[in-house]
RNA sequence: CGGGGUGUGGCGCAGUUGGUAGCGCGCAGCGUUCGGGACGCUGAGGUCGGAGGUUCAAGUCCUCUCACCCCGACCA
């Protein structure tokens, strides 16, 4: 490709709106163009990037016997509502009806579709395990679209879908896990593997790979020594005894003139905020219950594990209003001991949620659902009990590991995830079912894998980037060689035209700064910021010996060699 | 959805107390230059986000509206 002819160009000034390197130097150096909010023009460049890397997700997957296919677009509503996740998703659904009035969803994920097609054939015991996937446009009515290509509200994923057993699926997800890592190494990056929570897409446990970054919106810890990563959503840690060898004392209703807060409480009793309660009330809004998470005074309520041990999708803060009136307690105040079972008015239940931690102190302390009282020696199981007791916990910097080590903060952006379903969608969805040995009916254990192209791309050039400009991983750079000559003496434009030919003929793919209306340093600059592996110039200076110069991107020294050498130099390696 | 901000040639911006739109880059042409974003001359390109209003006169004032950016809420 010549630089005289290639649509899409390079700018000198750049905006001040840009928050992400990725999203100013893309944008700078001619890879994308903003549409509006979250959706971009791939500009030739930018395309051929993101064709790179599909190329490379495509190899692995197939390697693993995954097979491509591509499923519609606008997927039926009703299959969505047949998995009730018109209203579950996380993100907002895009929809669309067509002349006759049938209702569509722009396709955010496609684990229906994918059930959907599979279920129009009549599948064997025989033909288990298999994947399919795709590459294709998803649409996601982000609330708020940021940083360039890292969140859009349109982009080019790859989601696979696995049909299986459920004794056969330990090693698809194996599989998948593999391949991911293969792909993220092909592609220049270093990603953590870190446990997630599965959220609106069903299913138990998934994994998410993360490219460590400033810029990523992932939060996640990792205990470095053992290896344990997990997303803050679902982090696990240890928690240590505190007083449990101490007697257990009679429960005691004391005057308590203090404010609101926790600290209030321990400046008050003079005792350890670890053996206060700490009480938060929420109401679960998608089914309509109160719910009450208790938890040691030192920890905070992880809301994602809270959601997850009570059921729960929609969860915002009781208001005062509600604690008062409807609940007969007072903010700041709530305890466990005596807490009604339903909203007096309304009749919504409540549901004591307690976190393990509670069992590791004695004596606690807290309010008594009046103003300015608390109880003192307040003990579980004697002075209330717990309807659902789990890990609802959410972990620190600095707490320790269940492995032991310690738990490091870090962010990341989510490039890819792996999601094991199991029977979440062949339970919802009616004829998700092979026939196995005996000849009767079974449901399909699945697991879903989606890699954020566009974000992959974004998370590269965050990771691969300096103060001049892009540089590009070999695997993916959009032409390998950055060709230039500098000035417009006839030898000169010849010699650098026939490498042009002789590098294409070799296979490499270069990208011919052709112009000649153009300066050296523009094309310097151009170079560095485009990021090519490799830049050659033929100019009268290097010609003068019967030599050409190369400039790898990602070191300084310049190397004077004849034409041959070049391409054996660019196309070899 | 709440708070803050911005919309003026392709990009970055200026435009005072209202008086009929300008600068830099880029683009086109000519010339001089030519190894880290040169210079001179000439030229093309804007219904000032949109609608309504006030006024003799609106980029500027008022009302409404849309889009975009940042922070938060939320979140593959």
């Amino acid at each position: 490709m010549k630089v005289s002819q290639l649509f899409g160009r390079t700018s000198k000034t750049e905006g001040s709106d840009y928050k992400s390197a990725s999203h100013r130097l893309l944008t700078q150096a001619g890879y994308i163009r903003e549409s509006t909010a979250g959706r971009y023009f791939f500009l030739p460049l930018g395309e051929r990037v993101q064709n790179n890397i599909i190329t490379v997700v495509r190899k692995h997957m197939e390697s693993i016997g995954a097979q491509e296919v591509l499923l519609p677009t606008l997927h039926p509503l009703d299959l969505w509502r047949e998995t009730n996740r018109t209203t579950t998703t996380g993100f907002e659904l895009m929809k669309i009806t067509d002349r006759r009035g049938g209702e569509f969803a722009l396709g955010g994920t496609a684990e229906e579709m994918a059930v959907d097609v599979v279920r129009k054939f009549n599948v064997s015991y025989k033909d288990l395990p298999f994947s399919i996937y795709q590459f294709s446009m998803k649409f996601r009515d982000e609330m708020r679209a940021r940083g360039g290509l890292l969140r859009v509200r349109e982009f080019i994923m790859k989601d696979a879908y696995s049909f299986g057993t459920e004794e056969q699926f330990k090693a698809t997800y194996q599989a998948y896990w593999d391949a991911y890592k293969a792909i993220f190494e092909e592609l220049g990056m270093k990603v953590d593997v870190v446990a997630a929570d599965n959220g609106y897409i069903g299913g138990e446990y998934c994994h998410e790979f993360v490219a460590e970054s400033e810029e990523g919106e992932s939060r996640y810890f990792i205990d470095e020594k053992s290896g344990y990563a997990a997303h803050e959503d679902v982090a696990k840690f240890k928690v240590d005894d505190k007083n449990v060898t101490e007697e257990l004392k009679e429960l005691q209703e004391v005057d308590a003139e203090r404010g609101t807060t926790m600290e209030d409480g321990v400046k008050l009793h003079n005792l350890p905020l670890w053996q206060q309660t700490k009480d938060v009330l929420f109401f679960d809004e998608a089914t309509k219950r109160y719910i009450l998470a208790l938890i040691r005074g030192d920890f905070d309520v992880n809301e994602t594990k809270l959601m997850q041990a009570a059921g729960a999708w929609d969860l915002r803060p009781a208001t005062a209003e509600e604690i008062r009136d409807d609940l007969g307690s007072e903010p700041g105040f709530i305890s466990p001991v005596g807490f009604p079972k339903k909203g007096a008015a309304s009749g919504h239940t409540v549901v004591l949620v307690g976190d393990s931690s509670l069992r590791t102190v004695r004596n606690m302390y807290g309010g008594n659902n009046k103003l300015n009282k608390d109880l003192l020696n307040i003990n579980i199981d004697r002075d209330y009990k717990l309807d659902i007791e789990a890990d609802i916990a959410l972990a620190q910097p600095g707490f320790i590991s269940p492995d032991g080590g310690v738990l490091v903060e870090k962010r990341g952006i989510e490039v890819g995830n792996i999601f094991q379903l199991g029977f979440h969608y062949s339970n919802l969805m009616h004829d998700a079912e092979y026939t196995n040995d005996k000849g009767t009916r079974e449901k399909y254990y699945m697991g879903c894998y989606g890699i954020g192209i566009g974000r992959t791309l974004a998370a590269i050039v965050e990771a691969h980037h300096d103060d001049r400009g892009i540089i590009w991983p070999e695997s993916i750079a959009p032409y390998k060689v950055y060709l230039a000559h500098l000035g417009e003496d006839e030898t000169v434009m010849q010699t650098a035209h026939q490498l042009y030919e002789d590098l294409t003929r070799a296979g490499v793919a270069v990208l011919y700064d052709d112009r000649t209306d153009t300066r050296a340093g523009e094309k310097f600059a151009d170079a560095d910021l485009l990021g090519l592996p490799y830049r050659v110039v033929v100019s009268a200076k290097t010609l003068a010996n019967q030599q050409v110069e190369v400039k790898k991107r990602t070191e300084s020294d310049i190397q004077l060699t004849d034409q041959k050498s070049v391409i054996k130099m660019v196309a070899g390696s």
